[in-house]
DNA sequence: AAAATATAGGACCATATGGTCCTTATTGCA
DNA sequence: TGCAATAAGGACCATATGGTCCTATATTTT
């Protein structure tokens, strides 16, 4: 009961066009750049992905899959709590040199390009932070078990604490700032969090 | 050696125009949409804007003119250097009711929309970064004079911190946070500030 | 009265957009 | 062998884009 088999990667092909969107925007990433990079037909395209803004949704689910899945293993492996939150804030300055890394975040960039437009849109990006926020969650409440965090601050507000430095320290790459300026910023920013009361 | 004058006000016409950037962003922004909200025929408006682009840029130096105009006044009239900044910061949560609140930041939109693409919008953004930095620094080297923040700090570090907190807070109400969320991650911040070594 | 500048409005431009549909050829399973 | 699903490619679609140019009209100063 089946036919002519798919020739490329339906996943693989997702992921490209999960990096042009993530490079270049949503309306600034046109159909023929998705075609191209994808090395697709039209054809193909819209038997397979229905249409430009479901690939993107799609796109936003996958990215939030890879984000999450490789905080949790962050997570998992890092010495301790407290350095993963380290790393996972001091990292953001190694995205400064390259074009690949001034990017910046997809759930972010779609916030600010698109949420306020379409409501599924606007649920994804919401998904996004949430489960990133999430994972910070877990990393503070061990953090604060290990005492490397002070346990009577509020782990809920320390998590959106997180999500608010990333955010802003990532948008203040693509602005332009150096490398320098970026880690300093964040290692006062996670020295900052033991500090809290 | 006059003509017929011009019916309308140029920086009226203008900030309606920067409204509607902010609101929408660059792209988004159709040509359409100007002519409609400025009230003036297309001959009017390339007579006077020579481009959408030109306008932009136009645009985006009379929002850090105000930008760094009501930052300035804030601070003048406030009663400390640490209660300004406590007040920029805090203020951020009271743009999550309505949607004009939830436009964010345009230099901001901006550097993420747009300024990896053009050099000239590159540059516009800096300077408006710079120049809402240079506003923190002062405030915070009164505040460090004043013993509210630790003179040990570092002042550029503290401003750039101050930048990214609420580039990180105002891109959060983008995404959905709620009026809570915010304001307790401004007030976490600002309280880190103060206890900065 | 003439020069200079403004106005509104529309014709027109090339180009691009996302999307549908159709034809023809290919490939695998039952 | 035939059915089912794929493939590439192109025709075609309505709509929109930013922008130029032209005409005709209005208003001001010299």
């Amino acid at each position: 009961m089946a036919g002519r088999p798919r020739e490329f990667d339906v996943d693989d092909t997702r992921d490209i066009a999960m990096n042009l969107f993530w490079s270049q925007g949503y309306d600034a990433t046109s159909l023929n750049d998705l075609l191209s990079a994808m090395g697709l037909s039209k054809s193909s395209f819209y038997q397979t992905f229905e249409s430009k803004l479901a690939l993107f949704e799609n796109c936003l689910g996958r990215y939030r899959e890879i984000l999450v899945g490789t905080m949790m293993d962050g997570l998992a492996n890092a010495p301790s709590a407290i350095a993963f939150i380290n790393f996972a804030i001091v990292d953001v300055a190694n995205d400064t040199s390259d074009p690949l890394g001034r990017r910046g975040c997809l759930m972010m960039n779609t916030a600010t390009e698109f949420a306020q437009r379409d409501p599924g849109i606007a649920r994804c990006v919401e998904a996004g932070i949430e489960a990133t926020r999430d994972v910070f969650l877990v990393a503070i409440t061990k953090a604060q078990a290990a005492g490397d965090i002070n346990s009577a601050a509020r782990t809920e507000v320390l998590a959106d604490y997180l999500v608010t430095i990333v955010s802003g320290l990532k948008t203040q790459v693509k602005a332009g700032a150096s490398h320098d300026q970026i880690a300093d910023v964040a290692k006062l920013s996670v020295i900052a969090l033991q500090h809290m009361t």
